[in-house]
DNA sequence: GATAAAAATCGACATGGTGTAGAGTTTGTG
DNA sequence: CACAAACTCTACACCATGTCGATTTTTATC
């Protein structure tokens, strides 16, 4: 209602397109906890969208194309909660805060980012969404342990590789952790924690 | 030959299927490696084998069981390394012999134990077999962390936990490394090796 | 609020891979 | 040789995928 002018540049109302778009994912995603990728069938999720498998086709063409949208989705939400990450200076609070964030992060949206890295092989877009997101991450950590010490470079033994193992090391973790309890999540980010911190060279 | 009387227990002759089913494993490994789980078809499994679709179903009862039946073989083959691993009294060199012993496995095996890993989630008994692997694997390494001082326990901070996360730190970084080339690999060891000492509190 | 274009939906179809069934052939053994 | 077990094949039924063209509903505009 408000500016009466047609000013064509934001539109007013929401496509019935979009709602059924975010339905489409919604669904993708309830199915994926209890079916698995596998089992859910395209069929799957028009039903649960209350669409029929041709509708569906018109939003999505492929199976893989509505879980890479849903990942895209997340992963965005991910890289959104990153930008806003407070750069804390010393690295030990740092290194809290990370772990912290990290902790929120697959209690919230452990499933798509489990099912992510399962198919960051088989679906490229996937693969490429996933490993941007670990590049993220890992220069993050870079920067922590330069911060604390750690001699700069690209060799085996300097903070760039080690940062890639350390943020593999948490993946991998949490990736399991997740599946069990919130608990193990926590204690997952207690054990990264410590070898991050010792890694770093901040040992007490 | 040996034994004149009908020596039941030992089979002489090696059943033509013993062949078989070794070929179309065999042909399953070389298709995964340029098709990948998902492009490779049973059809092209059997072709590859030299025989009918049919046929192959006479030896497994799915292209999920010839994988399994693919991964039970490697797998095996690793436990059997594994046994044979000098149990090295001091830390530092058991640390060092172990990434050398991984690197190998990871340069001859790389394909069958990433599939492996990819399809832990979806075929159990995968999952079974390579988590069991894990286990292997990590044991052995709370074993020399604890010998190099690092509080025995499986609270987070301890040596069990703190094992169960190198491991996967191992896993994926070596997971990834395999799949770009020998170099990688190596310098992937020394990243870890790295870590693994620091952890274990023998830096320098 | 009539209308035409765009957006959305549907049912039917073609394709391709999976797994099963039953009939046929080879191989080993008494 | 005869008989059973091991092995192989062709044909079929099933199910999920993705495409097509016809049809209905929304949306924008006058």
């Amino acid at each position: 209602m408000p500016g009466s002018h047609p000013a064509r540049s934001r539109r007013t109302t929401e496509r019935k397109g979009d709602v059924r778009e975010r339905s489409i994912l919604d669904t993708c995603e309830a199915l994926l906890a209890h079916k698995g990728y596998d089992a859910m069938t395209v069929g799957d999720i028009a039903t649960g969208a209350g669409i029929t498998r041709g509708a569906l086709y018109f939003y999505f063409g492929s199976k893989q194309e509505v879980v890479t949208a849903l990942v895209a989705r997340t992963v965005e939400h991910l890289w959104e909660r990153s930008r806003a990450a407070a750069e804390t200076d010393e690295p030990r609070p740092a290194i809290a805060a990370a772990m912290r964030r990290t902790v929120e992060l697959w209690n919230e949206h452990g499933l798509v980012m489990r099912t992510a890295i399962d198919l960051s092989l088989t679906v490229p877009e996937i693969g490429e969404l996933w490993s941007h997101t670990a590049d993220l991450f890992s220069t993050a950590i870079t920067a922590v342990l330069e911060r604390a010490g750690v001699q700069a470079g690209t060799e085996p033994e300097q903070a760039s590789a080690m940062a890639r193992a350390l943020c593999w090391m948490i993946e991998r973790t949490f990736y399991h952790a997740s599946q069990e309890s919130r608990e193990k999540l926590r204690q997952a980010s207690s054990t990264c924690e410590h070898i991050w911190l010792i890694s770093a060279g901040l040992t007490t």
